[in-house]
DNA sequence: TGAAGTTGTCTACTATCATAGACAACTTGG
DNA sequence: CCAAGTTGTCTATGATAGTAGACAACTTCA
């Protein structure tokens, strides 16, 4: 393999590298917190030059599927789904960028009235009939986060059942004629995962949680819907753009 | 689209765009003859440079999918299949490949004896006892050549049944415990297509064929099978390693 | 015949790709 | 502590990718 290639098929050497790599941690050649090869015996079996083995390893490591470790080796990183947090973030896009199956899957759904805090979120009265709706979110079959989203009865009428169908809030919103949305201020705290919620997020007792509590509003800034989530802090890593 | 793209992905621009332009050959937007949109619009719509298009176009042409004409423009081919001529040459790949579905038939199996050409290819006796395979294979619904193969009867006991329950000759000889085979020295020449090769590659009468005659080994040397192929000229191209 | 539009070819420039070698910085294990 | 092995960084070189502009050669059509 040489520099013929990239000029014939108009894919890079590096690129063919990263490919190889990825594949093998895909299909589980490399495990989570393995040790690849060095990088002088991954260039033997490509036959590349090391600097090019390590120009695959920067895109991977960039992507966050592997971490270098001076003087050790490089290693194949936990998969956390990098989660940015912006005005505008679709879990099913961050999902699918990182080249896994979104899904959601409705828990329960259930008529609830609005506490002082709820109220407040939403804009509405103490007491104010709401939608609950419990969800579970996995990319591929791995649960990701639990949440539990409130929304105005009187707004959204059956939401449940909307939201049974289409297993998507963003799409469930659409059907109600909201076309966009932005996240408000988003508040995170950590804890330990109660029973329930380890049960469906398929943790042990004990493990940390990350707890997110936001409100989406239209883009004229009225409160659509607020949510409370609570993510598998193993498995998911939260990016907060710095600029 | 920029350089950064490049960079980032690995994938070289005149990829994409050669890609893209594929893809419309394809899936019907431009048909066999059709002429494609000048390289100044092309590079328009793909937000590129001229000479990246003509970059595109170039591989496209030595794939035999287009064909630039000076002055006029540039013509998708008649599409013909290319076919590389290596020592590890499975039709079956090579169909399958151009987003083609292979399929092999069978005509007809029979006893033979071995004439002095074919005893010499096969490794056998003059007189020993051979079976005789006629098969046409195509790529989606279109003939694309009609083969005559031949193997020892006594290493290959009933292997006209196993290629018509298998239609293919990879899979036959892998039922034998044959893993894998190498092509040997192939001999090309062209012919006038004759009555029945005509009917069975659905081709009128007088049009031209490539015949190709070929012996199989395994890997230790040791011919298998050796055949005696004819292909539709206008549906096919061989493609010689140069190197 | 001539103008417009097409592909072919040339030069020039910058950025990236890939290779090569050397050495520094660091970790691990004896 | 030392040696071996690992990743990080630097310089250097040549080939390729992509952009840019200009002009030649050719075809088509009015």
């Amino acid at each position: 393999m040489s520099m013929q290639d990239t000029a014939s098929t108009g894919v890079a050497l590096w690129r063919l590298v990263a490919d190889g790599i990825e594949r093998g941690i895909a299909d589980g050649r490399f495990a989570a917190g393995d040790k690849l090869p060095g990088e002088m015996e991954i260039a033997e079996t490509y036959r590349v030059n090391r600097h090019t083995v390590r120009r695959a390893l920067a895109a991977l490591a960039e992507r966050g599927l592997v971490r270098a470790e001076r003087g050790s080796g490089t290693y194949v990183e936990a998969q956390r789904i990098a989660y940015p947090l912006r005005s505008r973030t679709r879990f099913s896009e961050i999902v699918g960028a990182g080249g896994r199956e979104p899904r959601g899957q409705l828990i329960e759904a259930a008529d609830d009235v609005a506490t002082r805090e709820l109220a407040r979120e939403l804009g509405l009265k103490v007491g104010a009939p709401l939608v609950r709706i419990e969800a579970i979110r996995l990319a591929d079959r791995t649960p990701i986060c639990v949440s539990t989203t409130w929304l105005s009865a009187e707004l959204f009428p059956d939401a449940g059942s909307v939201f049974a169908a289409t297993r998507s809030m963003t799409k469930l919103l659409e059907h109600f004629g909201v076309r966009d949305y932005r996240r408000g201020a988003t508040r995170i705290t950590a804890g330990i995962v109660d029973a329930t919620d380890a049960a469906r997020l398929d943790l042990p007792l004990g493990r940390p949680i990350l707890v997110v509590d936001a409100t989406d509003h239209d883009l004229d800034g009225k409160p659509l819907v607020t949510k409370h989530s609570r993510f598998a802090a193993e498995r998911v890593e939260f990016l907060v753009e710095n600029g």
